[in-house]
RNA sequence: GGGCGGCUAGCUCAGUGGGAGAGCGCUCGCCUCACACGCGAGAGGUCAUUGGUUCAAACCCAAUGCCGCCCACCA
């Protein structure tokens, strides 16, 4: 068995990641099976939404879940990791929309049926984009399990959820004030809207008092006055007690406005009295209620002002606001304008400024559902990994309201709800043939749709085949993990929360992971607009999909964002291509390999063998103790610490000439070395440690399918931990007196007093290139590491000698500061102490060596 | 307005009480028969600031300053 002649000398990723992708896929190793009498392990993939390509973030958020699915395979867990994409109704439409733009059409010109076609194709096209870069990203998802929220079955998923919300009397239907997205003329959620800085102006508006007298608001929104049916002030403010209950009259209009007193308005704020819009403002919407102040409506569902019969009628809201204060100016009514910035909410998806306005909306009551919610986090139902994003949740949570599900899109799931002509509503998940009351056919249905994260909240039983009891639900709920990133907590996992409690009476997954977000590198936001996004299949081609999924993993759960740095995937590049190397070396060892599982002969002769193998063992804990913890990166660096710091640089060349000599045991140690690198960073980097296993001796199967690394503590082995150390220590003093000597590479004499024992002494002079002497009546420079010296063929080891010298006095020194120190010595801990003891004992030894 | 996070080497980031770390970049020496996507040796940090707790602080506490995020009905 020799096949270093099959591999290149350098590891090319694009040249096997297809292979295998298909293999796996071939031998069916991402199917899940509901019926293995293995313990379960499911994930449901957060459904990308179907608005074009995946970002970076997916790949980060596909890395992780793509290692946790890996690594429980491994673990003896039968694991279902079910892919699925989400229809995203809003942003899919804007999409749609601005495509027919560009073809100088609107939705309306095409008519309802032409635009399903249109997002039918849509779904097509791009669907299968999404799914082919989640395989190109090595994604083990199984993909006989493909969910999308428009499909049929999870249709009727959503369905059956909001007939059974009905029945518990949880949805009704009710006029509120809402955050209306004038452009996609629909209401849109309060997590929907961002908030962004505006510098507008804030007018201050003279309002007549009946009576005599008058009152001056503030408002940075003059053009709403127009709808004002107020005016009010706080109770205690007593500047303006003479005027409760008095009546101001709207300039302009003239209309009457009651003065209320209400507790809510600030009186520190302008001039501490409020001009009050309850069709335009959630606040003065709340006031109205209490005080039952008139309500009207004064702009159209696009944003255009709806005051019949006034001059502002049809004007947009900027334009109205101008002349508006035009007129204020001209009557005298605007006493004066001040610069203000504040904040104002804009539509997540389209980005139109949001209309606070009334309208009649689907809501669904929380409260049942809330409270269930809180109290599984209150027996623990829910790990957060970091775990203070569980305050994010609760306290969300804790002041949850009722939830505006209705959406006057297009594209969406319809509600359920069917009127007949003779004004009989039926409520059913499919569509009936009549009316149960009057038997009317006439049936038609309520045009809005949901809310896309009504559906979304459905994900972890929907996809599963709720409300039907199927196989697959009872085998894999509830799921085990959902990672997202912090931003839909609120909007996703805490529904996912709610409804699973609610329908499926438990909590959807044990862990939520809240994996970072990437920002460009220069701290922005990476986004296609702002031109700073990075497409990763760009990563993947130059760097290696491994390289991706281990940079991805390395930063994934570290507590803050991250602004990407190229130069950190092309690390993990250079890492493949040194495991691609290692595995070179050691196959090109001649003979026969040793038989059956690596590890199986004598290892205890040689201290490298014992040395690796102790160090492999304390690899094995740190990755898997990093997986089980969500600290991927500390996985990572131990597997790449290992690996590259042990076993290259110190294994691999202390074992050379064996390797060359075809040594049997050198042979089984580094094939086992490279058996359990392998495996520990396969759900890391599956292509190439899943090649390189390939072709290790043997026959192996699938590392895919190998078992996790455990129970290797048999290798531990302190001494010669401590051995191999000494060996470290004494070549790194040699290639540093070496350098600054300016001595050669190579060439050299050393002589050891015998003590670390002949087998280290002879490997510290393999490795560091001199010849041990047995002999010491020429001494050289002497060094610190051990009792000894070492000579090179020209150039003197003192200078870097004296410094050296210096440098252990200051240490000795500060030791022995602490060593004097009487509190020290009563009130550390007894091995804090002895420890600084046996440090100075090393310092004085070292010094008497070198002085 | 409330809450949370960050501030560590030129860059991007690990490091949660006992001698400051990684990757990349930089300097010097090496094409040493696995790897120049490499090997070896280096330079480079008052761990944001101030105060406190402690025998001991990058790490714990308090305040401050920047940067970022989440939540929020001060118009």
């Amino acid at each position: 068995m020799n096949q270093e002649n099959e591999m290149p000398k350098a590891f090319d990723p694009q040249a096997i990641e297809a292979g295998w992708y298909a293999r796996w896929e071939d031998a069916g190793l991402f199917i899940a099976d509901p019926t293995s009498p293995k313990p379960k392990f499911s994930m449901c993939f957060p459904p990308p939404n179907i608005t074009g390509e995946l970002h970076l973030g997916h790949a980060l958020q596909t890395a992780i879940y793509d290692v946790i699915a890996r690594y429980r395979r491994m673990t003896g867990r039968e694991v279902l990791f079910l892919p699925g994409y989400d229809h995203a109704a809003i942003a899919t439409q804007n999409v749609i929309e601005k495509q027919l733009a560009r073809e100088g059409m609107t939705k309306e010109e095409l008519g309802r049926e032409g635009f399903d076609a249109r997002v039918n194709a849509w779904y097509e096209s791009v669907g299968a984009a999404i799914l082919d870069q989640l395989r190109l990203l090595g994604a083990s998802m199984d993909w006989t399990r493909l969910r999308f929220t428009m499909d049929a079955r999870y249709v009727r998923s959503v369905m059956t959820a909001f007939v059974a919300f009905y029945e518990r009397g949880w949805i009704y239907r009710a006029p509120r004030i809402v955050n209306w997205c004038p452009h996609d003329r629909s209401a849109i959620s309060d997590l929907e809207v961002e908030w962004e800085e505006h510098h507008d102006v804030l007018y201050f508006i003279r309002y007549p008092i009946e009576g005599g007298g008058e009152v001056v608001i503030a408002t940075v929104r003059p053009e709403t006055m127009l709808a004002d049916t107020g005016v009010a002030v706080n109770p205690t403010d007593e500047r303006y007690s003479s005027i409760f209950g008095k009546t101001a009259i709207l300039p302009l209009l003239g209309r009457k406005l009651p003065i209320v007193a209400d507790s809510v308005v600030e009186k520190g704020f302008g001039t501490g009295a409020l001009k009050v819009t309850p069709g335009h403002d959630p606040m003065d919407y709340d006031i109205g209620q209490r005080h039952s102040l008139e309500l009207i409506n004064g702009m159209h569902l696009d944003g255009r002002m709806n005051v019949p019969g006034l001059p502002y009628d049809g004007l947009p809201a900027l334009e109205a606001r101008t002349k508006v204060v035009a007129d204020l100016k001209a009557q005298g009514f605007l006493i004066k304008e001040e610069p203000y910035t504040h904040e104002v909410g804009h539509c997540d998806r389209c980005h139109t400024v949001i209309e606070p306005l009334i309208s009649e909306q689907w809501w669904l009551r929380m409260e049942v559902m809330r409270d269930k919610a809180l109290a599984a986090s209150a027996v623990g139902k829910v790990r957060w990994h970091p775990e203070r994003y569980e305050r994010t949740y609760l306290d969300w949570l804790r002041g949850l309201r009722d939830w505006n599900i209705g959406r006057q899109l297009w594209l969406g799931h319809r509600v359920p709800v069917y009127d007949c002509e003779n004004g009989h509503r039926i409520v059913a998940v499919e569509r009936p043939h009549d009316c149960a009351e009057c038997g009317s056919t006439k049936l038609e249905q309520h045009p809005d749709v949901l809310d896309t994260w009504f559906s979304s909240a459905l994900w972890p039983f929907a996809t599963l085949g709720w409300p039907d009891e199927t196989e697959d639900l009872k085998a894999f709920y509830p799921t085990a993990v959902n990672s997202t990133a912090r931003e839909i907590i609120n909007l996703w996992v805490s529904r996912m929360i709610m409804t699973g409690l609610e329908f499926m009476g438990e909590v959807p997954f044990a862990d939520v992971a809240i994996h970072c977000v990437v920002q460009a590198s220069d701290g922005r936001r990476m986004s296609k607009s702002l031109g700073t996004g990075v497409d990763p299949r760009e990563l993947l081609t130059k760097y290696g999909t491994d390289a991706v999924r281990a940079w991805a993993a390395s930063v994934g759960m570290s507590s803050q964002d991250v602004r990407f740095d190229e130069s950190r995937v092309e690390g993990y590049r250079r890492f493949a291509n040194k495991l691609w190397n290692a595995t070179r070396l050691v196959l090109s060892s001649p003979g026969t390999p040793p038989a059956g599982e690596p590890g199986t002969l004598e290892i205890h002769e040689h201290l490298e063998d014992r040395w690796v193998l102790s160090r492999l063992s304390y690899a094995c804990t740190a990755v898997t103790a990093g997986i089980e913890n969500f600290t991927f990166q500390d996985s990572i660096s131990a597997a790449y610490a290992f690996a590259w710091n042990e076993f290259c640089d110190w294994y691999l060349e202390a074992v050379k000439e064996r390797l060359r000599e075809g040594d049997a045991v050198a042979q089984d140690v580094a094939y086992l070395c490279l058996d359990y690198v392998f495996r520990l960073l396969h759900p890391f980097m599956p292509y190439v440690t899943e090649e390189l296993w390939s072709r290790l001796p043997g026959e192996r199967g699938f590392a895919m399918r190998a078992a996790w690394p455990e129970g290797e503590d048999r290798f531990v082995d302190p001494a010669a931990e401590e051995t191999f150390g000494l060996v470290m220590s004494i070549v790194d003093e040699i290639r540093g007196h070496r350098q600054a000597a300016g001595a050669p590479p190579r060439g050299g004499e050393l002589w050891l007093e015998p003590g670390p024992g002949r087998e280290a002494a002879e490997l510290a002079a393999r490795l560091a290139w001199v010849e041990l002497l047995s002999d010491d009546s020429n001494p050289g420079t002497p060094m610190a590491a051990a009792p000894g010296w070492v000579r090179f063929p020209f150039g003197s080891g003192d200078q870097r000698r004296h410094s050296e010298i210096k440098r252990l006095r200051e240490d000795m020194e500060k030791t022995e500061a602490k060593l004097a120190n009487p509190d020290f010595m009563a009130k550390a801990p007894p091995e804090i102490v002895k420890k600084m003891e046996e440090r100075a004992a090393a310092l004085r030894v070292a010094l008497d060596r070198l002085a």
